[in-house]
DNA sequence: CAAGCTACCTTGCGTTACAAGGTAGCTTGC
DNA sequence: GCAAGCTACCTTGTAACGCAAGGTAGCTTG
């Protein structure tokens, strides 16, 4: 189907604001995001999300702890910093300007 | 600003399925689309534009003809396939997926 | 202590937006 | 009737990013 390259690329767009939001008010680790986010179908392979992860970190927005599994290996747990909250504020922000847009441009052109 | 990184990716996630919304009942020469997308914050710079014009053109999602203009050169004026009416049609479906998605997790981590 | 699972990470590739620069038709002024 | 300038369309080089595939290491279980 031709549509679903162009529909990955509106899913890739809100990644990083729906990983944002997500993390906004609960501690969460990778594998747990990784399935929430699959669910949605937001996600294809936790190879995309890991470097995203470090790039958020490094860019101040996230911060992660380690915490020691009952079972298995060590698990980070991320949350949002005191900056990744403003920026999330921001994002917030934005979706709701393009989610005007676009709805205007849907509007505009169904009438007629 | 740090947000402003994925702003630009949400807005050019987008970008293509404005453009065949635009384009749905209209013909439209390039130029006029360049400035109503910069209007409406969604686009940069035209050498973003042309490349994925001739990219849905090829993919058979657009159509153009030339048509002389009273004072300058000639336009493409755009418009959509039949093909294309098909795709905005699974773009409009998966927008309103995505867009219940995203509402869900800002709703989910909001409440409380 | 070996096999298998869970969790995290890295590498190589292809695609795409963006900035900058370029071509060519058409009009306007002299 | 031609030079200057505008409009419209296009190309090239660069950097960023998602994705597929492959890899490392801790922990449990038999």
């Amino acid at each position: 189907m031709k549509a679903q390259n162009t529909i990955s690329q509106m899913r890739r767009g809100i990644l990083e604001f729906c990983i944002i939001s997500l993390l906004a008010d609960n501690e969460v680790y990778t594998a747990e995001l990784i399935d929430r986010l699959k669910a949605a179908d937001l996600l294809v392979t936790d190879g995309t999300l890991y470097p995203l992860l470090n790039r958020l970190q490094k860019a101040d927005i996230l911060q992660y702890r380690f915490v020691e599994s009952e079972s298995g290996p060590p698990r980070k747990y991320y949350s949002l910093t005191e900056e990744g909250h403003a920026v999330l504020k921001d994002l917030d922000g934005a979706w709701q300007e393009i989610h005007g847009s676009v709805e205007m441009i849907r509007r505009g052109n169904d009438s007629e």
